[in-house]
DNA sequence: GTGAAAGCGCTAACAT
DNA sequence: ATGTTAGCGCTTTCAC
């Protein structure tokens, strides 16, 4: 008896199934079905033609058992696959993964260090080929220690590791940042506030390191005053208000992410601002429509993603080198709302 | 001996490992893992202690087989998980596939039918427990209804399966885009220009009839040379021009999908027109922050990812009813570019 | 409360 | 060129 829950897998035909239809064994259908040893040309017709009369499908499960072999897909661990952002990495993942002949698995973490590891359990279990982690923050890596020892290629994205030495694709962060912030010191500002997401996350600490390394550059002071944090686009659209009500107002703004961007662009239009220049960090499909169009520091998700891949796949082919940190480099896109001069 | 390519494979403890170490049997593991038959407190306590020493994971894979269970994964085919609204329909199918403790797979098929019948294939071998396919025009889903009849829950998403009777969960695609013209109709526009995808699009086409429907109502002339046809923001912004250049132009435009909206603005910002109303199709992220603010018929991208989850989930509960098509509601958010009266 | 044997669907290693 | 046997890691069945 077989438990009535499951009707398509129990009706499901299997080798044996087949090779009764053709009048041969299972082991002989096996041989054609996956080419190795010599069949007769009458032979390998009629397992076909009971192949296709079945509607006989492997099962890879039973196959990746016998062989010992990894399941043939990679985790991929993202705070949130919806999110344009890691959308567009798990893209790149994607691409590169099947490109391979291997099959992706996702899962969102939510920034949750619990969900995280839930997943990567998850995923463990399942055998995958081959670990992507976009880490959130508060979490710890070192369970990964053995998994890595053991060869397994894990490959940390956007965000390094915490607690462990592993691979790890990033952008340029801090470098992107410096230059977009070195853009507005170029056309004369010398107060530049800093709309930025929460401390806790890695990217906003190091494009704040590129704001202070711009200002450094040119001699001009850090003012803890015109730094301000929070999350999401209303959070960023709050901190902009905030920061042109000083009585010493910032004459251009630097938005550390897309979402504050678009909270900084909705603050200024609603005040009326058009005389405050802006550059974004993340460059999001409409930024170019924008009046004026917005400048930004570019990412490259798809890259990221891709990056971090082939790095897996590479270790996955036996590259036992040490694990290496990849900066997929950011490019700043001049469109107009930089070039703004300070007033006076 | 076992084979050295796949070290992370051959090293992985088996339940026999883990009950050697603790001096029981593989079954008793499996009993204080699984939770089922009585174990003794003592015997439950060394058993945890070993599989914690050796790092054991159940292998997942050999536990279906086993049971006969289909794989605890549901397949989604999706022609770009990079694409936002793509990205979003995956982000809702994910939420609600973990919410059942099942795990997503995902492919592109890169809007192919033949790569969507790879990943299909390569889906039903790995025996996911759903299919949850946005199929690519040219496709035929015939092959589907054995699966189907073998209670494989199958829900197409976005757009309708092509000769096969299936669950389908879409877009109010044509009462959207009647609102969206409705309302430019309303504020006294009698020349609609239409920037419309490729006609092979099932979304197209719909929102087209849509168009029609809107100026039909109106008692207005549906005319030819108002609808234009091109996939992404430059096609879209050559048509907007070509619109513009007509000896009666439009004096306003209905975008068919978030490209053809990105491409219209920015036709009309390079033409300097700000005399043309416009409402698009879909809502992207700055869409509020544009100048004026873009008006448009916002679908709900997670909502129809999920809502298609769900669909699947019911049938995986045992849902026998006969397929069902379910619309996601679309909601006209107007912001100002919709606003403009025609001139004169 | 625990173990031994059998078997899920498949393939490796040897027959024949 | 094909079949037999054994076994992958796990769970079911039945015995103790």
């Amino acid at each position: 008896m077989r438990r009535a829950r499951r009707p398509a897998a129990s009706t499901m035909p299997t080798l044996a199934d087949v090779g009764r239809e053709a009048g041969v064994t299972a082991k002989t259908v096996s041989r054609v079905l996956n080419g190795d040893g010599p069949v007769a040309g009458r032979t390998r017709e009629r397992v076909l033609a009971a192949v296709r009369r079945l509607g006989y499908r492997p099962n890879l499960m039973a196959r990746n058992i016998r062989i010992g072999a990894r399941d043939a897909t990679v985790g991929l661990v993202i705070p949130e696959l919806g999110d344009p952002f890691f959308g567009a990495v798990a893209g790149g993942v994607e691409h590169a993964v099947r490109a391979r002949g291997l099959t992706l698995i996702v899962g969102s973490s939510e920034e949750t260090a619990a969900r995280e590891e839930a997943l990567i359990a998850t995923f463990l279990n399942r055998r995958v080929s081959a670990l992507l982690i976009v880490p959130a923050a508060g979490g710890d890596h070192r369970h990964l220690r053995a998994e890595r020892a053991a060869g397994l290629p894990v490959v940390f994205l956007d965000r390094p590791p915490a607690r462990l030495t592993a691979d790890c694709v990033v952008s340029a962060n801090r470098e992107g940042s410096r230059a977009g912030v070195a853009h507005l010191i170029a056309r004369g500002h010398r107060r530049i506030g800093f709309v930025g997401d929460l401390p806790a996350l890695y990217t906003r600490r190091e494009r704040l390191r590129g704001y202070r390394d711009a200002l450094a550059a040119a001699g001009l002071p850090f003012e803890r005053t015109l730094v301000t944090t929070g999350h999401g686009p209303e959070a960023a659209a709050r901190a902009t208000l905030r920061l042109l009500g000083l009585r010493e107002p910032p004459t251009a703004l630097f938005a550390g992410n897309d979402l504050a961007a678009l909270g900084a662009v909705v603050a200024l239009a609603r005040a009326g601002r058009k005389d405050v220049a802006l550059v974004g960090f993340d460059d999001p499909p409409l930024a170019e429509a924008l009046d004026p169009p917005l400048t930004v520091v570019a990412q490259d998700p798809a890259g990221i993603g891709g990056a971090a891949a082939e790095l897996a796949l590479a270790r996955l082919d036996g590259d036992r080198s040490r694990a290496r940190r990849t900066v997929v480099p950011t490019r700043l896109i001049a469109r107009g709302s930089g070039e703004l001069p300070p007033p006076g």
